[in-house]
DNA sequence: CTACTCTTTGGCCATGCGGTCAGAATCCAA
DNA sequence: TTGGATTCTGACCGCATGGCCAAAGAGTAG
């Protein structure tokens, strides 16, 4: 209901109606409209990180966990818009619902700080130039967070062309 | 109002009691309060423009044109604090303002084909090197516009320092 | 001073919201 | 079969919203 109809259209009256099952039954099973957009962030986020880990890990250089986290974090979105649809809808409303904003920057943080990680490890080991690890985390991860806004201006948007070229400009702009 | 309290405190009541006037006023002066948001956004997009075109127009180079862009862009920014998050919280809700999606995404495509261009011309004067142009414009307007967000979080955030060694990260990427 | 237009007021409206609750229905173990 | 616990219903509450409008007020040209 999120993905399609946004945020300021699912009511919980909407949301019940949807189930076929009247109003209260969501006010018995959750404490409150926001325990319930908390869960759609929480579970999201935790679908997203369970497709991520296993696809970066295997990676034998750091230059092909870049790759391959460029690549398997698009795949993500591209495989689960749905759920993203509905996760930035209630982003964009976190002012509204408590807990969601904390939620997400935690867990935004940790994807920052990874990525960061993952740029200082490819200098210490030599196989990066002196790329400035913070600014490259914090621009990598805005570069793939926006892709979910193209793609829903335009669901054809070439998603693994786009990783690739994203792929190839980190990696010249971290080379030796 | 929509800086300070967001999209859901800012209804015509709270706007007509901060300006110390009757509701109806706003209703006499503007058909709704989708007039009054898209005006928000036309007055913060169209400051933008005129900030940052005759800084960027001065520039004698492709990679200096990259520089004043990204520098140009950063200080408005920095010194339209309060306006850009006005523009930030209407666009979050803009599902439920019409008219304000268009508005914007039409400014949105006119940056990144500017940002496009740039990347062409350098590559066609042979500055640059065989970089993506369009994956390239929409990263680096991703990374920008994502800065919105984190003087939020952080209002002390280093601007200029991240300023430079974005530039430095697109000019590496794009070097020939 | 008059007469007309423009502007503002303050109360009103219908609507939809999140949330509550008494009581009915259902489930399930003893 | 029974009886207590769990789940669900549908009506209801208070509240805030965007919008509307008759009437009062302010401004101004002749």
């Amino acid at each position: 209901m999120l993905a399609e109809n946004g945020y300021s259209a699912t009511s919980l009256a909407a949301i019940a109606d949807r189930l076929g099952v009247s109003k209260g039954v969501i006010s018995y099973h959750f404490a409150g409209k926001a325990e319930v957009l908390n869960e759609v962030v929480r579970s999201v986020l935790s679908e997203a990180e369970a497709w991520m880990s296993p696809r970066v890990a295997g990676a034998a250089s750091f230059t092909e966990a870049l790759r391959l986290y460029i690549a398997s974090n698009l795949a993500f979105l591209d495989t689960h818009r749905t759920e993203i649809f509905a996760l930035t809808e209630v982003l964009s409303n976190a002012r509204a619902t408590p807990g969601v904003a904390e939620t997400f920057s935690e867990s935004h943080q940790a994807a920052i700080a990874a990525l960061e990680a993952l740029f200082t490890g490819g200098r210490k080991a030599g196989e990066f130039g002196d790329v400035a690890p913070r600014a490259s985390a914090i621009s990598l991860r805005a570069a793939i967070d926006a892709v979910s806004g193209l793609i829903r201006e335009d669901p054809a948007f070439d998603l693994t062309g786009f990783g690739t070229d994203l792929a190839t400009l980190y990696e010249r702009a971290s080379a030796r």
